[in-house]
DNA sequence: ATTACTACCTGACAGC
DNA sequence: TGCTGTCAGGTAGTAA
């Protein structure tokens, strides 16, 4: 979500106002409904990129390897193509995971991370069985969090991933909600995590992989005791944590 | 409702 | 060099 975020601010004054005078899309990338129309806004819902005209928005979901870029240069992996009247937008995903939709409202899903109050935040967790992590990374809970946000948010409330999503007291969930808050804004304001190849619409890389504390660290001393840090699998993606500070 | 698993794609990298 | 296996910012679909 702060990968997303970055695009959507770095996009915003770059497309707004801009017209669409032709795209070149395929499948599961439809561009078709956005010829002819003008931009005028660029939001971000959740991990989607909503960009907005007079008859509805076109989603645009990065999944993996998806990049929107501003005036950057042709790649083999370019997927779709929108000519503007200035510039140009490219969009390349080396997987093809990557999905561009027409629709006229918002996908389905939870409240954002970073607007959900507390009360409502800890409703969420009312009752649910499942293992936290996995609850955290279901987007029809809270739109957002991903895999890298979810690790690091669990390493600084100190919780661990396996734990009862409804079983935790006040003071935990209290802790997550506010290590959840302060990793993605601290994200957003370092532009991101690259990990890879994320870049933002301008082709820049973000900084806030310098800062993980778990994710991508294994066998890594904690920085806070000292204990290398753990890998595991959990719902089938790699998971990150200090086995002492994290306790279940 | 929840888990578990498969698919979708392509590339980087480690080990033999 | 080349092969094999593992891993990767995510989600959808299916079956149990």
């Amino acid at each position: 979500m702060p990968e997303v975020e970055t695009v959507v601010r770095t996009l915003r004054p770059r497309l707004a106002g801009r017209t669409i005078l032709a795209a070149t899309g395929g499948p599961k990338l439809t561009v078709e409904p956005a010829v002819g129309q003008t931009i005028r806004d660029v939001t971000r819902h959740g991990k989607y990129i909503a960009l907005h005209f007079d008859t509805g928005l076109l989603l645009v979901h990065l999944r993996m390897t998806g990049k929107l870029l501003y005036d950057g240069a042709r790649t083999p992996y370019t997927r779709a193509e929108f000519v503007l009247d200035q510039g140009t937008l490219l969009y390349d995903d080396i997987r093809r995971f990557g999905r561009i939709t027409w629709s006229t409202e918002y996908p389905a899903q939870g409240p954002d991370p970073l607007e959900v109050s507390f009360a409502g935040f800890a409703a969420l967790f009312q009752r649910r069985r499942v293992r936290l992590k996995t609850l955290l990374l279901d987007q029809r809970f809270l739109r957002g969090l991903g895999n890298i946000y979810v690790d690091e948010a669990l390493f600084r409330a100190r919780l661990h991933p396996l734990s009862v999503a409804g079983s935790l007291s006040r003071a935990k969930l209290e802790r997550l909600y506010t290590a959840m808050r302060e990793v993605l804004t601290e994200a957003i304001a370092q532009g991101g995590s690259s990990v890879s190849d994320y870049v933002d619409g301008n082709g820049e890389r973000g900084r806030f992989q310098r800062f993980h504390r778990v994710y991508r660290r294994t066998g890594e001393p904690c920085v806070s005791c000292g204990t290398p840090v753990e890998r595991i699998v959990v719902g089938q993606r790699g998971t990150h944590f200090c086995p002492r500070c994290q306790r279940a």
